[in-house]
Formats: C-alpha cells, sequence, structure tokens
DNA sequence: CTAGAAATGCGGCAAATTGTCACGCTTTAA
DNA sequence: TTAAAGCGTGACAATTTGCCGCATTTCTAG
C-alpha cells in the first residue's frame, strides 16, 4: 500500500455525511486522495468521470443499492478494488459481496486501519500482514450498542430486543460508562 | 440441481463419521454418487483419482484447516463446485472461503435442501438476501473472537491478551460456542 | 383531551458468567 | 536440552446478567 508515487484514488460511498467525513479524514491522513458520495447514483457518475483505484462501499438499511453497486463499479472499471462495510453484516452478503468481485466485507465498526488491511488482503493469502492491534471485546460490545442505540434513535428497549440482551442489563452497561471512546 | 443426465459426483468432506453417514445418504436419495472422505489427504486422493462434479468441505476446526483444501481441489479440476459447511461460521472466514474458490459457506446446521441449493447458487444472480437486522453481541463478539483468533493463527493466550480478556474465559467461550449456531 | 400502550429508571435476588490461581502436560525457542 | 510459552482443566470468589415488580413519564391514537 502507500502508493510512493502520488495518493491513491479512492471513492467512499456512505449515506451518512458524519461516519463519511469522519472516515473521509482519517483515509486523508493515510496519503489517499479521497472522494466520497452519498449514493449509487452519485458514486456511479464519479465512478464514470474518474474510476477511483479503491472503493469502500457501505451497506446500510437503505436497500439494496450497496450489493448492485459492485459489478456497476466493476464494470466501468474491473481493476477498482472494493471493500464492502455494514453494520447488518450476514454471511449471506458477505459470501454475496465477495462473489460480485469485493475483495473483502467488513462488519462494522471498523477503524481505519482494518479497512486498510482489508483493501491490501489479496485472495487466499493467510500469511498477509496484520498491523492493527484488535478492539477489546467490550470496546467492540460499546462501539455495537452506540450504532444500533443511534439507530433507535435512543429507544433502550427496542435496541435490547434488537441486540437480544435484556433492558435492564443494557441500561447498567450504559450507566456504567457516560462517556469514553 | 437435478441433474438431468445421470447421477452427478460429490465428494463429501467431513471428519464425523455420523454426520457424513447421514447427510451422505440424504443426498444419495436426492440422485447424488457420493463419496466420502474423512480427511483432507483423503478427499485429494480420491478427487485426484476421479474429480468430482461437487464437493462438500466441512470445516470442523475454526482457522484454515479446511479452507487450504479448496485451492487443493480446483488444483486437480477447476471446475469442482465446492461448498463450505461448517458450525464454526464467521463471517472471516466465509470471505476467505470464497476467495480461495468456493461457490458457497453454509453454517450449520444446514439441511440437505439448504446444500443443494448452496450447490446451484450462481455467482451473483439471486437477489441478495439482505438482512436488515443488527448482529446480536453475542454474534457480533463472536465473529470478533474468530476474526483474532485467526490473525493469530490459532493461538489462544495471545488472542485472550489482545481481547482484553481472560484466558479462561476465552477457553470456555470457545468451547461452548461450537456446539450451537 | 384522555385512556391505554410503550418506555424509562430504579431495587432486589437467583442464576450465569468471569476473574483468578494452581497444576500437569505439550510445544516451541534458544 | 533446558527454559519459556501455550494448553486444558478444576475450583471458588467476585461480578454481571436475567428477570421479576413498580412508580413515572412519554407517546399514540380515538
Amino acid at each position: 500500500m502507500t502508493a510512493a508515487a502520488g495518493p491513491s484514488s479512492l471513492l467512499l460511498v456512505d449515506d451518512d455525511p458524519t461516519f463519511c467525513r469522519v472516515l473521509g479524514l482519517a483515509l486523508n491522513r493515510r496519503g489517499f486522495a479521497v472522494v466520497t458520495a452519498h449514493g449509487s447514483a452519485a458514486a456511479l457518475e464519479h465512478a464514470r468521470i474518474d474510476p477511483p483505484e479503491y472503493a469502500i462501499v457501505d451497506l446500510n438499511l437503505a436497500g439494496d443499492f450497496g450489493l448492485g453497486l459492485i459489478p456497476d463499479l466493476l464494470a466501468l472499471d474491473p481493476a477498482i478494488r472494493i471493500v464492502v462495510l455494514t453494520g447488518y453484516a450476514s454471511i449471506a452478503t458477505a459470501v454475496e459481496a465477495i462473489k460480485l468481485g469485493a475483495v473483502n466485507y467488513l462488519a462494522k465498526p471498523a477503524d481505519a486501519d482494518q479497512i486498510l488491511a482489508a483493501l491490501a488482503a489479496t485472495a487466499g493469502d493467510p500469511a498477509a500482514p496484520f498491523n492493527a492491534r484488535p478492539l477489546s471485546i467490550n470496546r467492540l460490545e460499546w462501539e455495537h450498542i452506540q450504532r444500533v442505540l443511534r439507530d433507535n434513535d435512543g429507544n433502550i428497549s427496542a435496541t435490547a430486543r434488537q441486540l437480544g440482551m435484556h433492558r435492564r442489563t443494557l441500561q447498567r452497561k450504559l450507566a456504567k460508562r457516560p462517556a469514553r471512546l
């Protein structure tokens, strides 16, 4: 990675402007020329004009624009290395994404280093270098809770239901960690 | 599938003789010429003598022990349609399996019909089933553990350290999960 | 406007999980 | 061939979770 000759171009597709901006900045700081798009149409438009080297596609709850976007992007340029990122990960969609041509598939939350490693991953190379230290179990749990909580507009009961955990337990977890990241 | 011209040959690779026999019978009843192998070596031997049309590879151990079998089989005959079946399902290994050339990846328990559907699946032509639900806390934790464990080549002590959890606890989690899911 | 439904924030207790230490036994490295 | 690291296991205390109930406070129709 980290091209020695000029910055690599990267197309970031995600509905959420905040997430887009944060991740975009982090990638920028690591030497990528980042372009963001908030939908398939905009993403394809960008790619048509100037096909990027890499693409990060976020599958949010909104329809299936994410998976369908993969072959569309590859049709414009088969060399684009696409990584799928989603908070609603499932094995079924992971398999589908890879079959459609994505080079990797990550479940949120994923930090910039994990994403870079995913972009660099080569097919079936178990000896791939791993540099990023993984999130602790607790941290991972916290991130996930926050994300789902946000999706539910702060509704604790609904969040607990979706997470398969008791409402009381969720309350206690939230109370125990007022602020931290 | 239901092959139109004669029984299709299928290689079933699984350590567990009982599971092998049960599934083998079920597939036989559906018109497949089933050959079973209880290990990579035996599987490759069978495949070398007479490459099957289909193969079902069971990953009984977390990690890439079984995954390595995929390229080996495809090297003998690139036309083999391989489905990976495992009780230790995780997104990380699913992605790896597909990249290595498997046509599908299923989590146990799966019945014969599901497996047949998986064998028949064509690359990216069916509408992707999009699971519009976030992962449960337990599921997310499991996926993460699998990923880190893989990064550490199965080293439980190192994985526990990185995850900020006690080795004993990790062992208990690993021992408990495979039974379910 | 108002009754019923849903959500919230507690307290408490039993059940399950985790942290921790200890011991014997393989691998792996030096 | 030692020394260091890892693995599997048992046991017991410390925490955490599941699950009850209940008093308030929001929604959400009718």
